[in-house]
DNA sequence: CAATCATATCGTATATCGACGATAAACAAT
DNA sequence: ATTGTTTATCGTCGATATACGATATGATTG
């Protein structure tokens, strides 16, 4: 089932670069990639990009969608690490992972 | 249905980019990243990216996948322009589709 | 033309997505 | 405690993704 084949890469370019096995190294890609892979998504990383943090309330006020809709789509990003939700109080205030956010344009940079 | 409130970005930062409304923008990547949310094109993207061009069956062999979902992941690849496939003879002959990468690497860059 | 090779498409099964409304859960305030 | 506010979860439904084997297509070769 899981490919023997599979070698480390010598895609040594520069510097720190991979060197994970091609197939690990392409589901997290493929993982991260997944999360931007709904325009909804997008615009949530977006909205929250262009400020430091947003109460979830705000995100449904600016999507189309249901509240709860929303809240999937959260859920998603967080699973995937983009994003970060801190309960404050009643609310919820969701904010940009930094890093997983620099990885993934790593990750495609070095595509 | 549609955002009405949805307006032209302000998001000169240096030279053409997008004057795009926030919601194409979304749908553009979102299109772009769900060709990448699959591990099996993450690894057919690598594979044609480590070589100038590569027969389908090139791809095949490299995969574990059977010959027919393979093609599958390529036509969703060649949907999304993020791939080509020239027809050699009784072959096909896939590459990368440099200006559809350059585009997916801007779009993440500039997020 | 027949046979062969490479690739695409079809048909099908299963799993997951994406949307929603309804409801639950957590907290604040009265 | 009750009420209201905010967010998460549940249940459901239709649509789509993913995988495969079988079959069709298209080109080359004998």
């Amino acid at each position: 089932m899981v490919r023997v084949k599979t070698v480390v890469q010598k895609c040594v370019t520069s510097s720190e670069k991979f060197a994970l096995p091609d197939v690990v190294w392409a589901e997290e890609l493929a993982k991260l990639s997944w999360a931007l892979a709904h325009p909804a998504r997008v615009r949530i990383v977006r909205l929250l990009l262009s400020r430091t943090s947003c109460m979830c309330g705000e995100i449904v006020e600016e999507m189309p969608l249901a509240q709860s809709t929303v809240s999937q789509h959260l859920k998603i990003l967080k699973e995937t690490g983009l994003v970060q939700g801190e309960i404050d109080g009643p609310r919820v205030c969701y904010c940009i992972n930094k890093s997983a956010m620099t990885k993934l344009k790593k990750l495609i940079a070095n595509l």
